[in-house]
RNA sequence: GGGCCUGUAGCUCAGUUGGUUAGAGCGCCACGUUUACACCGUGGAUGUCGGGGGUUCGAGUCCCUCCGGGCCCA
C-alpha cells in the first residue's frame, strides 16, 4: 500500500487542477444507477446557468451552498444524483447570436443544410439588423448551439475549478433536440387535457421586442408623466372633465368611470357623453375600481391604457376600439366608431405615428378645439415594463396561448398551495413567497412569445378552400413525431407544397416562453419519457435549489407543471439562497456595474477558500461582498492551509500499530469532537451548512491552538501507552475532522486525505457520533477546564513579558472539587505545555493559576 | 398601500423553548521567531443589542409602536 507523501511545505497552490483531473478519471461523483436504488437516491434539480451570460461571483455562491449537500449526503451513502444543464433558449442567446454571426432568424424559411454564416466573432458590435443575414430557425438554433458550446466550456471550467462535485455525464442544453421534444411533449401533454390553450385577448405587449409578455416578466418604473384635464360634452351642452395621463388613446376611449359612492358624479351615471375632438358617443359608468382621490376621481377608459382598463372592459363589457398595433404605432384604420367627419379627419393626422407623437397630435387637437382646460400637470407614476425592454408596454388584442395556473380555477390553486404546503422550504419563511404569488396570479399564464428563436409550439393550422386560416382547430403531431419545427417541417398528413396554400396548413409561427422548458428542469435532467429506468430513480427530486428572486417564475412554473403532469410537487425539499450584495448593501448586477468576476478571485485566495466564504452564509441570507476586503475567504484560505499543516504534523508522529486511547485528556478530547460530529450532522440535516462548518470549525482551532500544544511533548515522547494514547487520538481526530470539512473544502481534505488512505474522502462515509464511541467515553469537561488553566498559564507568561516556552518552577492552580479533579488527571500535560516543575492544586471557587515563579525572574498573577 | 426579511463591538455575523456577567472571527493594541504553520503563535481592550412603551421574578429573545435598510407584490 503506497500513499503520497507528505510533503515538506503542503501548499494550496494547484490542488484545483490536480484533484479535479483525479476525480474526473476515478469517477468519483458518477450517478451509479445501476446500483442505484430509489430510497438511497439524493436528486438535485440544479440551475442550469444561462452559459452566454456573464460569470460573476453569485455564480460560486449558491453553487457551492448545493454542492455542501451534495457532498454531505454522498459520504451518508446517497446516490447522489447531481447534474448540471446549459439554459442557452432565451434572448440572450439570441442576441449573441444575431450579433457574432450576423444573422437572424426568419421562421418562415426553409432549412438549408449547407448554410455558412456571412461572419464570426462579431463580438461586441452588433450588425445593423437591416444587415443580418435572414436565416431559418433550425440553422439559427445550429448556430446557438456552436457559439453555446464554447460558453458552456467556460463555466464548466469555473465550477470544476470550484470543485461542484457534479456528475458531467449528465448534462443537459434546453436548446437541444432532446429539451425541444420534452418541452413539446409536455405541452402536447398540456393540450389535450385542456389545460393548454389559445385566446384572442387583452395582451402586454413589448413594442421594442414585438413579444407578449407574462405578468412573471413585468417590471413596474417609475416614469414622468403629465395629468392632462380635458372634457367631454354632456347631451344638455355642459361638460365633464376628466384627466388622463395618456390623451393620445382619446379615439379608443370607450366609457368613463366614476366610483359609485362619488357624489360629484353620482347623477351622471347611466348617462352618456360625448368625446372631444372625435365625437364618440360613450357611457358614463360607475365601477368601485375608480378612485375618487386620483385625477379628476373620474377616469376615461380606453382599449388599453393600462390593467384597469382591461378590468373595466371585460367586467362592464365594453366594445374593443383598439388603436395601437404590435409595432407601437396607431394602427392605419380608425375604430368603426368614430363617424364624424372632424374625427375622421383627426385620426387621420393619427395614423401611423408613434406613442409619443400621436400624443402631440392629440394635445394639438384638444387645444384647438378648446376641449383642453389648463396646462398638462407633470406627475411620476409607475408604468409596467418588460422587464429587459426599456419602453413601457402597450396593451393589444392578439391571439396567444395559455397554461392555466390556477388563477382561474380554485381547485388548481389549491392544490397548487397544497404542494408548497408539502415542500421544505429552507429557510421556512421562503414558502410565504410562492404562497403570496400563487394566491395573487390575476390571468393564466401566457406562453406564447412572437419570438423566432425558441421551442416551437408543435402546432399547425388548416388553411380553408378560402384561404382562411382556422387557428380554432391545430393540427398536433403524434408524441413519437416529436420534435418538430412546424417552419420547416410540414403538417402531418400534408405536403410541404401544400404549405401557405388554400387547402394546405401554415406553421405556428410563435415559439414558448423560456420558462415553459426551463419549468421542466427536472424531467430534462431526469429523463422524462426517454429514459423510464433513470426518471423512476431520480423523481421527484430530492432538491432544488434556487436564488430567492425567482421564487414566482422558476420555482412556481417547475411547480406547476409537475401538478398538471404528475399531480406532485416535483422535489420534497427547496432550498432558497440569497444574493451578493456589495458593501453598500446594493444587490450585485451588470446595470449597477458592481459586478465581481470569479476568475481572479479564485486565483488569488483559492476555491476553498472562496467556497469557506459562500458555505459561511445562511440559506436565504445576503451575502456582502467586497472584493477590497475579502476578510471571509482570508480566513478560509488559512482555515485551508492549517488543516495541510496541521495534518502534516500529526502524521509525523510515529504510530504504534495497536496503539490505544488510554489518557484522560485525549479521551476528553475524543469525547468534545464526538458532540462536534452530533451538532454538525444535525446542521447539515437542517440544511444549516453555515452553522455546521462554525461549529467544526471552532472545535478545530482549539483543537489546534490548545489539544495539540497539550499532548505535543507527550506524543514526542517515546514509545509509551500514553505516547500511543496520544497519537491514536490525533489520528482518530483528524481523520474525523477531514471528514468533516470534506464538503465545504474538498481540495484540501482531499489533499491531506491521500497522504494515509485509500480512496477518496468524498467518499469515504460520513463520521457518526456511534464511531467514536470506543474512544470517547469520557467527559468534554476536562478538556474545557485543561484549555482555561492553559490560558491562565499563557496569560501569566504574557504579563511577565517572557516567552510562552519559558520555564515556570512553580505554579498553584485552584479550582473547584470537580474540575481540580480533571486537571489533575492531566498534570503532566500541563506541566509539559506551561514547561512547569511542579504545580500544587487547591480547593477554591474559581478556576484560577497563580503564583508562578518563571524561571530568573519573577511574577505573580 | 400590502407582504416578507433585516437592524447586536469599528467591520462581517452567531445568539436555540425568555434564564448567570451578550459571543466569534476580522480589524486594533501589547507580547512572543516554542522541534506543523510568519499565509504563525499568545494575551488584551472593545456594546444605550435601532428608539420608545408593554408583558414577566427576569427581555437581545415575546407583544405594541415609531425610525432606518433590503427584496417582492400592488
Amino acid at each position: 500500500m503506497t500513499f503520497s507523501p507528505v510533503p515538506d511545505k503542503p501548499a494550496l497552490e494547484g490542488l484545483e487542477s490536480k484533484w479535479d483531473g483525479t476525480w474526473s478519471a476515478a469517477g468519483t461523483y458518477r450517478f451509479d444507477r445501476e446500483n442505484a436504488e430509489r430510497s438511497r437516491v439524493f436528486s438535485i434539480d440544479t440551475p442550469p446557468p444561462t452559459a452566454s451570460g456573464s460569470l460573476h461571483i453569485g455564480h460560486v455562491f449558491s453553487y457551492t451552498h448545493t454542492d455542501v449537500m451534495a457532498r454531505f449526503q454522498r459520504m451518508r451513502g446517497k446516490d447522489v444524483f447531481y447534474p448540471l444543464g446549459w439554459d442557452d433558449n432565451g434572448l440572450p442567446t439570441e442576441r449573441r447570436v444575431q450579433n457574432y454571426y450576423g444573422v437572424r432568424c426568419d421562421p418562415t424559411l426553409p432549412y438549408d443544410p449547407d448554410f455558412v454564416p456571412p461572419f464570426s466573432g462579431g463580438e461586441g458590435k452588433s450588425v445593423k439588423a437591416a444587415d443580418q443575414k435572414p436565416i431559418s430557425r433550425r440553422n439559427f438554433i445550429e448556430l446557438c448551439e456552436t457559439l453555446t458550446i464554447e460558453d458552456e466550456k467556460q463555466f464548466e471550467d469555473l465550477y470544476r475549478r470550484i470543485g461542484l462535485s457534479v456528475d458531467w455525464n449528465h448534462s443537459y442544453r434546453t436548446i437541444s433536440d432532446e429539451s425541444l421534444r420534452t418541452s413539446q411533449l409536455a405541452f402536447l401533454r398540456n393540450l389535450h387535457r385542456g389545460e393548454a390553450y389559445q385566446a384572442l385577448a387583452p395582451t402586454l405587449w413589448d413594442v421594442t421586442f414585438r413579444t407578449a409578455v407574462a405578468q412573471a416578466e413585468l417590471e413596474d418604473k417609475e416614469q414622468p408623466g403629465a395629468y392632462h384635464r380635458l372634457s367631454f360634452h354632456r347631451p344638455d351642452g355642459g361638460t365633464i372633465e376628466i384627466e388622463t395621463t395618456r390623451p393620445e388613446l382619446l379615439p379608443a376611449c370607450v366609457a368613463l368611470v366614476a366610483h359609485p359612492d362619488d357624489e360629484r358624479y353620482r347623477e351622471y351615471v347611466g348617462t352618456t357623453v360625448t368625446s372631444p375632438v372625435f365625437g364618440v358617443e360613450v357611457p358614463v359608468l360607475a365601477h368601485h375600481l375608480a378612485q375618487k382621490d386620483k385625477g379628476a376621481g373620474i377616469a376615461m377608459v380606453c382599449t388599453f391604457g393600462d390593467l384597469t382598463d382591461v378590468i373595466w372592459w371585460r367586467e362592464l363589457d365594453l366594445p374593443n376600439r383598439t388603436i395601437i398595433g404590435t409595432d407601437g404605432r396607431v394602427l392605419p384604420e380608425a375604430p368603426s366608431a368614430i363617424t364624424s367627419e372632424q374625427g375622421i379627419a383627426a385620426y387621420a393626422e393619427l395614423a401611423g405615428k408613434t406613442v409619443f407623437s400621436a400624443k402631440k397630435q392629440v394635445v394639438e387637437l384638444l387645444t384647438a378645439s378648446g376641449d383642453l382646460i389648463g396646462e398638462p400637470k407633470p406627475i411620476t407614476h409607475p408604468v409596467k415594463f418588460f422587464e429587459k425592454g426599456d419602453r413601457p408596454l402597450e396593451i393589444v388584442s392578439t391571439r396567444q396561448w395559455y397554461i392555466s395556473n390556477g388563477a382561474k380555477d380554485p381547485a388548481l390553486s389549491e392544490a397548487l398551495l397544497e404542494r408548497g404546503a408539502e415542500l421544505n422550504w429552507h429557510p421556512d419563511f421562503m414558502r410565504v413567497r410562492y404562497d403570496n404569488w400563487v394566491g395573487g396570479l390575476s390571468g393564466d399564464w401566457l406562453i406564447s412569445r412572437q419570438r423566432f428563436f425558441g421551442v416551437p409550439f408543435p402546432l399547425w393550422y388548416p388553411v380553408s378552400a378560402d384561404g382562411e386560416t382556422d387557428f380554432d382547430s391545430p393540427i398536433v403531431p403524434s408524441e413519437d413525431q416529436l420534435p418538430v419545427d412546424p417552419s420547416s417541417d410540414p403538417a402531418p398528413g400534408y405536403d410541404e407544397s401544400q404549405r401557405g396554400v388554400p387547402g394546405g396548413f401554415v406553421g405556428e409561427l410563435d415559439v414558448m416562453d423560456t420558462w415553459a422548458t426551463s419549468s421542466l428542469t427536472p424531467q430534462l435532467a431526469g429523463g422524462w419519457e426517454r429514459d423510464p429506468k433513470l426518471w423512476a430513480l431520480t423523481a421527484p427530486f430530492s432538491l432544488r435549489p434556487q436564488g430567492q428572486d425567482i421564487i414566482r417564475t422558476w420555482l412556481f412554473s417547475t411547480v406547476l407543471r409537475s401538478q398538471l403532469e404528475d399531480g406532485r410537487s416535483p422535489w420534497s425539499d427547496a432550498a432558497i439562497s440569497g444574493f451578493i450584495v456589495d458593501p453598500d448593501r446594493k444587490k450585485m448586477s451588470k446595470s449597477k456595474g458592481n459586478v465581481v468576476t470569479p476568475a481572479d478571485i479564485l486565483e488569488r485566495h483559492g476555491s476553498d477558500a472562496v467556497r469557506y466564504w459562500a458555505a459561511s452564509s445562511r440559506l436565504g441570507t445576503d451575502a456582502a461582498f467586497d472584493p477590497q476586503n475579502p476578510t471571509q475567504m482570508k480566513i478560509g484560505r488559512r482555515l485551508a492551509i492549517k488543516i495541510l499543516n496541521a495534518s502534516k504534523f500529526i502524521l509525523g508522529f510515529e504510530a504504534a500499530p495497536d496503539a490505544r486511547v488510554t489518557e484522560a485528556l485525549d479521551i476528553s478530547m475524543l469525547a468534545t469532537l464526538r458532540r462536534i460530529v452530533a451538532d454538525a450532522t444535525d446542521a447539515l440535516e437542517a440544511y444549516d451548512h453555515a452553522r455546521a462548518l462554525e461549529t467544526t470549525e471552532t472545535f478545530f482551532w482549539t483543537f489546534c491552538d490548545d489539544y495539540l500544544e497539550l499532548v505535543k511533548e507527550r506524543a514526542y515522547s517515546g514509545d509509551t501507552a500514553a505516547q500511543s494514547s496520544a497519537v491514536a487520538a490525533l489520528r482518530h481526530a483528524l481523520d474525523v475532522l477531514l471528514r468533516l470539512f470534506a464538503p465545504v473544502v474538498p481540495f484540501a481534505t482531499e489533499e491531506v486525505w491521500s497522504w494515509w488512505h485509500e480512496g477518496s474522502v468524498h467518499t469515504a462515509s460520513w463520521p457518526t457520533p456511534e464511531e467514536l464511541d470506543a474512544v470517547a467515553s469520557g467527559e468534554p469537561a476536562t478538556l474545557v477546564a485543561t484549555s482555561q488553566a492553559l490560558t491562565r498559564i499563557r496569560r501569566a507568561k504574557t504579563d511577565a513579558k517572557v516567552s510562552q516556552k519559558t520555564g515556570v518552577r512553580r505554579a498553584v492552580i485552584t479550582a473547584p472539587a470537580a474540575e481540580l479533579a480533571a486537571l489533575r488527571s492531566v498534570e503532566a500535560d500541563l506541566r509539559a505545555v506551561g514547561r512547569i516543575a511542579e504545580i500544587h492544586f487547591t480547593e477554591g471557587e474559581e478556576l484560577a493559576v497563580s503564583d508562578i515563579v518563571v524561571d530568573n525572574e519573577e511574577a505573580t498573577a
